[in-house]
DNA sequence: ACGAGGATGCTCT
DNA sequence: GAGCATCCTCGTC
């Protein structure tokens, strides 16, 4: 299929379902271009979040000011502060008014690695966890309702592939943690 | 490798 | 005022 005009996110919401859907996003790339800084990761660790019908969601019960963006359009960043300290990024994959939304988990970084480390402050463990890989790109509260096609924060195709693809449940959650809406991929080197 | 504990601020009850 | 979709450091093993 020729779908160059498409984006890489275009394909992404073509999976059938929210959990298809966190699963195409792995392996993508996400990059960001601050002050001349260019940093590029791809992913590795995502979660699922299904809104109203989700006790663990933000959006479980209902519109407010922090979780509006989730009940926008999809292909935008959720920004979310994290116990008072950390940024927390998803990407909204529900239609307008529907807040389903793929926490970013993990990555590998690609590109930029030595800014990667600056912002981390340190050289090991730079972007496995959601605080970290918020910090490792620069993302922050402002970017919360941009849009990864158009916006400072981009969501590219793959260029990685996955070799495997873990199930598990979600990870610091205390309800609804039977489900198993954690996917962590193997990315081939 | 793994676990406990503290830091920190915002959101919603 | 409670409860976080977390991370880091420092202690043990």
């Amino acid at each position: 299929m020729a779908d160059q005009h498409l984006s890489a996110f275009d394909d992404v919401l073509a999976s059938s379902s929210l959990l298809d859907t966190a699963v195409a996003l792995l392996g993508m790339r996400v990059r960001t271009l601050f002050v001349g800084a260019l940093t590029e990761v791809a992913i590795t660790e995502v979660e699922a979040y299904d809104g109203p019908n989700d006790p663990a969601s933000h959006a479980y019960n209902g519109q407010t000011v922090r979780n509006a963006t989730m009940f926008g359009p999809p292909g935008c960043l959720y920004v979310y502060r994290s116990y008072g300290i950390h940024w927390c990024m998803n990407i909204t994959v529900g239609a307008t008014g529907d807040p389903a939304a793929v926490l970013l988990r993990g990555a590998v970084p690609v590109a930029g690695v030595e800014t990667i480390t600056r912002r981390r402050g340190r050289v090991d463990h730079l972007t496995d966890g959601p605080g970290k890989l918020t910090q490792a790109l620069g993302v922050d509260g402002s970017h919360d309702g941009s849009s990864v096609v158009d916006g400072p924060v981009r969501l590219f195709e793959a260029t990685h592939e996955i070799t495997s693809i873990e199930t598990t449940p979600r990870i610091g959650i205390s309800k609804a943690t039977d489900r198993p809406w954690r996917f962590v991929a193997e990315l081939r080197s």
